[in-house]
This record gives structure tokens, sequence and C-alpha cells, in this order.
DNA sequence: TTAAAACTGTAACAAAAGTTACGAAAAGAG
DNA sequence: CTCTTTTCGTAACTTTTGTTACAGTTTTAA
């Protein structure tokens, strides 16, 4: 019954480190339930109630939380593969977070919660696999939320993009950086305006603490750069 | 042997709906290890491998994170009840995300992880709540931080005060707020300084929006303190 | 190739938030 | 209770960042 979906499952997080065959098994222990959605249709609600997660098995979502004028902005995108609800799921406040709405013709496979933590009645070979997962797909979570608080805690814009350049250095590791955004998603990922943006680097330039021209960015004095960090 | 600790591990959120009995075994199929450490010993030390999560049975301890001065900051406090560690236990890169030192003389209980999410031996009766309770615990932790970050991604003081006030109107129910911080710390909490937090409240009470003394805060207007929450 | 659209830097100005300092109120200690 | 310490609001002033507008450059599409 679940076979056709067998190679998107093995490449869930969720499901790593479980052998196919146990997998197999498993999938019948876990009782999930594969749903069909038509572009446009609605997946989840914002404010109701969460029976568990969910598990993209081919198409395209979008989550989008709604805002107070009737509109609604698009957090995030899901694609084949991709988890969601995860967090909510387990959470004291059982309720979806955000609305998710298909994007293209989905199918979408539900696992409920309890099944997930609960020991099953056969004790399947994979359920601690299972679980391991579940606890460190969430932490990971956590220490990512965390990260990024870091990042928006930090007070002016040059500590921001001198945090930012950095970390594109180690990432990198080299001086001459190519960044995969525009100026304008840039400043949005640092939470800053564009002029503003533009400005200081310009002012970083005029120090010679760096050089750039659109989306390339040479660091030429690391160290002083580096001051900015803490 | 960990008799001794019972009442206080009854009060844990680790625990938390494990009957007591049912407990007294768990305990011990858990396998922790309790230690003792003298006021200004290291509990723990940023980097370093961590082996599980802690749980602090008696006394006070101080997390911190090295900054690049030689100094640190000082993150949070932990007492008596508390569990630490328990985002970085579970995730991929298994290492203390910051120092954890005995601000008092202290007891110090730590459960290895793979003894939480491991199916134990006996099959003892609370484990399924235990696990249950890891990940609603670790879930909970995500979300706070999910919200956090929604209080740090909004430009002004007065959007960040509101989307606060309204945060804890839901929890508490009432327009009559006690918080349970000093303007210190909710101008920490909210990233900026305490000054300009005063300013702005004191703007948003000349215009009707709230009343407040300390840390009671009454809501006034709800409707208009809502219109700045996007 | 060429016209339209999108991206980027810059500048003048406005607004918001930070800094510093101080006194009054509240809380805590003896 | 009195003295000390901490918390808090306020105000003057400085700094940073946002806003708006525009022109040059690059990219896109016909």
């Amino acid at each position: 019954m679940y076979e056709v979906w067998m190679d998107v499952l093995m490449k869930t997080e969720l499901f790593k480190n479980i052998p196919e065959n146990d997998l197999k098994s498993m999938v019948y222990c876990l009782s999930p339930m594969v749903k069909e959605y038509r572009k446009g249709e609605l997946v989840a609600i914002e404010g109701h109630k969460i029976k568990g997660i969910g598990l993209l098995l081919k198409g395209n979502l979008t989550i989008s939380k709604d805002v107070i004028d009737g509109t609604s902005l698009i957090m995030k995108k899901i694609e084949s593969g991709d988890m969601f609800g995860e967090i909510a799921a387990f959470a004291e406040k059982e309720v979806w977070p955000a609305t998710v709405t298909a994007h293209q013709d989905s199918h979408v496979m539900f696992i409920p919660s309890e099944r997930i933590v609960g020991l099953c009645p056969t004790g399947c070979i994979g359920h601690k696999t299972l679980l391991n997962n579940m606890l460190r797909i969430v932490s990971n979570k956590a220490i990512n939320l965390n990260e990024k608080i870091e990042y928006l805690s930090v007070r002016s814009i040059r500590e921001k993009i001198s945090k930012y350049l950095i970390a594109q250095y180690k990432q990198q590791k080299s001086t001459t950086l190519f960044l995969n955004m525009n100026r304008n998603e840039m400043a949005d990922f640092l939470n800053v305006t564009r002029p503003s943006l533009s400005r200081e680097m310009s002012y970083m330039k005029e120090e010679g603490l760096i050089d750039f021209h659109r989306s390339s960015v040479k660091i030429l004095n690391l160290e002083r750069i580096s001051t900015y960090l803490n």
C-alpha cells in the first residue's frame, strides 16, 4: 500500500538510518494517512488542532502566516521529502502555527504523533532509530533558531554585515566571496533596509575593510572586520 | 540510592505525569550519575562533548557564553529542578553550546541521552511518558525561540512592546498583566535599551493605549494595540 | 538590437533609538 | 525604623537607521 512512496521515505530525515526492509514494516505500524490535494487547496489551517506531522511525498506546499489585514505572508516553501509541523505536533499547544497550502497538486503523508512516541505493540526494529531521528530533528531546529537569534540580536548594521561576511568566509574558505543573494534579499536577511545596507557597505569600502561590486565581495582586512564580531 | 532526590525529580518537567512508584524503578533504568560541585566549579565546558542532559537537584548554576576578549556573558540561571543541555544532547553536533558553572554548592544528575531514547530492556512502564515529555520539552523550546525571533525581527520598539503585551494577554487571559521581568530584563528580551523602552511605554501611556506601574501593565485599548502587530 | 524592467549606489532629510545623567520611588538590609 | 541599594522614568543630546527619490548600470525579453 505504501510501497509506491518508499523511495521518497527512504530519503527523509525522519527515516534516516533505517534499512528499507525495517521501514517497510514500520510504516504500517505508524498507521499514516496519505491525502491528496489539488493546487490551491488548504492542507492545514493556522490555529486548528494538529494531529500529527506532515511529510510531503509529491508536489509543493507553501507555509504562510495570516496577518491582520486579511492577507498572508509566505514564510517557507516545502518540497518533496520535506517534513512540516514537526515542532508543533509535540509541543504543549497542539495547533498549527501557520497555514499550509498546496502550491501544486500534492500528496501528503500524515503520521499521528502518538504513533511516533508510542512503543509499537509489535516492537518493530527501527523504532528506536525513529525516535532518535525525531529528537535530533527537533533539537537541530532549536539550535538553528538559536543561531538566528544571535544574528538578529546584533546591534549595528556593521556588526551584522561583519558577522555575515565572516560566516561566508568560513564557508567559502576564501576572502573573495560570491553572495547568493542580491542586496534586497541580503537586507531582508539582516533585517535592515536596502539603502541603509548599501550605505554601510560603502562606508566599509571607504575605510578599506572590503571591496565589492554587486554580489561579489572581497574582504580586505579580516582582522579589523573580526573586531566587530563581539 | 536515588530516593533522596525523589521529591525534586517528581517536580521536573522531564518526569511529569509519571507516578512516583514508576519513577522509582525507572530512575535505575536510566542509570543516571549524580555529581557534586563546589561553588565556582565548572559543570560543563563550552565546546566539550556532551554526554547527556543535566538536571539540577540542589543549588544554583549559571550558563555563560565565552566571548572574544576572554570575559564571559551570563546567559541564564538554572535553579533546582531545572534541566539543562537538553537541546544540545540530542542535536547533530553533540557539544556543549555554553559553559555551565556552579554558582552555589550544587548536586547535578546527568542522564545519558541514549538511555532516554533507548527502549529499556525491562520495558519500564513510564518510558513512553518520558519520551513524550522529552519531545514536548524540546519542541516547546523551539516554539519559544521562534516566538523570540518574531520579536527580534520587528523593526520598531512599539511593535515589539505590542507583540509582547498581546502574547502576555493571550497567556494570562486578562488585560491586567503581571510581567515576570523587570524593565531591564524586558529591554534585554526585546533587544532594546531600557531608557528607550521606558520612553516608548510612556508614549503609549500618554496615548491611552496602556497604563502601567513597574511590572504590572494594564491594556486599555486592545484594538489599537493590535494594529501594530503586523 | 533595443526598449523595458530590475538592481544598485547615493544623497538629503526625517524618524527612531541609543547614550548619559540624574532624581524619585521602591525594595532590601541591618 | 533608617540607611543603602536597586529599579525606574525622564530629559537633553548624539548616533544610527529608515524614507524617499533619482540616476546609472545591468539584466531580461521581445
